[in-house]
DNA sequence: GACAACTGTATCCATTATGAATATATTCGT
DNA sequence: ACGAATATATTCATAATGGATACAGTTGTC
């Protein structure tokens, strides 16, 4: 999709793994079982996808590694940077703005 | 991004194109001048995108055509089917619940 | 301590979605 | 009449996603 320098809207995926990140640290098998749980199985995360989209994120500063796990050494943690949670942020305002447009348009019950 | 049979979570692109429809005939153009103009120019729909996407919607029977515009022989009007209404309902409902984890996680102010 | 089941990361390949650019015709304003 | 804006549509390249598979470390159990 388009967006003219506004701002470049995240893909559903990598804003469902910037969300499981905002907790804190959390490795990537986590993510993707903390993501499904979140939205009660309607999101599951497909392993090339998810490992695929957190390199990516760990390439653009936007997410960075956490201390290794003692009890599990296979385990890669990441939290969210300062830049992560901006950009997370100003998703979040977006989807917001989409909501409340759905909500005019009588998608969906009024507040709440 | 998977979706375990739950619901087959729509593109951005399809969902403001759908938003669009919903509050009665509009065709193609006017679809994108209303989505830029709804999301204060965050989201342009590529032309490519546009049409192709409304061929796709015609064809699953989500969106149907309208009356022919007796001012523009060039216009082809749409609006939502009921079918079309409710993925458009549930999706609502969906992004909805993407808030709702984005404001638990203190990514958005609370409330409003 | 062997073995199965689960956890965890990672990649290959095919398919789907998006975007930049262009083509073409109609309508509008002057 | 003529240029600008409107309106639909496609082509070709790139990006994103999903299905499948591979493989190693960990846990539980007998």
């Amino acid at each position: 999709m388009g967006h003219s320098d506004v701002q470049p809207a995240l893909t559903a995926a990598t804003f469902h793994i910037l969300l499981a990140l905002a907790e804190g640290d959390i490795h990537g098998y986590a993510i993707a079982r903390e993501v499904e749980a979140a939205t009660d199985g309607g999101v599951v995360l497909n392993p090339a996808t998810l490992y695929r989209t957190l390199r990516q994120l760990l390439n653009d500063g936007w997410i960075a590694e956490g201390d290794a796990d003692p009890d599990d050494s296979r385990r890669r943690a990441y939290h969210l940077t300062a830049r992560g949670r901006r950009i997370a942020q100003a998703e979040a305002q977006r989807l917001l703005n989409v909501v409340r447009i759905a909500r005019e348009r009588r998608l969906l019950p009024a507040l709440r």
